[in-house]
DNA sequence: TAGGTTCTGTACAAACCAGTCCACAATGTA
DNA sequence: TACATTGTGGACTGGTTTGTACAGAACCTA
């Protein structure tokens, strides 16, 4: 077993091409990038192409996927920070990718584009948004946030960071909406805020 | 003046047609698709649709300010609710459109299919999420927040609602939303709320 | 070196795309 | 009725789309 592979080696690393895929859908859009952009980007030839990918669809599930799990395995790190608050903070800055540029999040572009017409992009979307949620809500609860209020709060929180991702792409600059993150904070038991002055009116 | 319009009379009702071919847009994405299928959605012959629309990009851009137009009317009619409190639950209801179907909010689908490389499409969403924000953050001072507070509140709250329209689409049912949306008033000062017992530890 | 296996460049096919053109139909005015 | 003006149906164009076919190159084993 562990045979070395027969015949013709690739040309090329599937993984590289892959990304260089998915910057260009990234920054396209996904139906208006073509197999020929593609394989310029990823610098293939069509035969190439669907011998290792199959067809644009899964190629484009295929970055996806790629992206997702980047970006789950950053908040996952973003989520072990020690101080809890901290992490919840980190959390949502790398879900809001304030820093990046303004081609927001890419798995938001690509629900956006294509749910609800597209099942396997749905099925996928789903259980990333269930995966990210529950993370989220963990680390709240890590924080000092009861349970029941955590899933909930957790989910506004998840949808607030999207929201602002959809805000960049409108053009609204990143130093504008950076603030707006700490907004979630009220959120997160256990620190005063001179936001909040009243208990009652 | 106001002259009888000379020649043929047009067989159709633009504004219909327009309505139509949001819909048809709004369903498969902008990109996805064709004139032939807004053609069919709209009922009319290819000459007809470009001696009244111009192009595909323009009837897309007609689409998206008839779609904006009539959410910020619906926008303006909620936050002239009495209870300037109920005013803003009412707007962040009308923006995350819960009770719409699985396809979103067709402004924020735009932005992510199109933006940044759109120009007249960004520099109008760019507009129109200033006046939606500038409308929120009135109405919050009417809720009785500050004014320095109110603008950065409103911006968290309107990407929370727009987050959650994509949420919507990734496959979250409205009814586990809907109640998310609740956690937005937390920035409504002048309530008691049994969620945030601790006010400091 | 010989043969089996896998990659790759190019040509190709069939469908689809946005947009143009033109003959003709339908209207108002004289 | 004759004419000017505008709307409409359908054919047409040139380009692009995704996906396939095939001949040959590159590699491993024996």
């Amino acid at each position: 077993m562990a045979r070395p592979p027969l015949g013709r080696p690739r040309g090329f690393d599937a993984h590289a091409a892959l990304r260089a895929a998915l910057d260009v859908f990234w920054q396209r859009g996904l139906v208006a990038t073509s197999l020929d952009d593609l394989n310029q980007a990823m610098g293939l030839s069509r035969s190439s192409f669907y011998a290792c990918f199959g067809s644009k669809h899964s190629l484009l599930m295929a970055a996806l996927r790629c992206y997702a799990d980047e970006r789950f395995a950053a908040l996952t790190a973003a989520s072990q920070t020690a101080n809890a608050r901290a992490a919840v903070r980190a959390m949502l800055a790398t879900i809001a990718e304030v820093d990046g540029g303004s081609h927001g999040c890419f798995f938001c572009n690509a629900v956006a584009e294509l749910a609800p017409g597209d099942a396997e992009l749905v099925a996928f979307a789903q259980a990333h948004t269930a995966r990210v949620a529950r993370l989220l809500a963990a680390t709240l609860v890590r924080a000092g946030c009861a349970p029941a209020q955590a899933t909930q709060r957790a989910g506004a929180a998840l949808a607030l960071a999207m929201g602002l991702t959809t805000l960049r792409k409108a053009g609204v600059p990143a130093q504008v909406l950076k603030p707006l993150l700490a907004q979630a904070e009220i959120w997160c038991p256990g620190k005063a805020r001179a936001a909040q002055p009243r208990r009652r009116t």
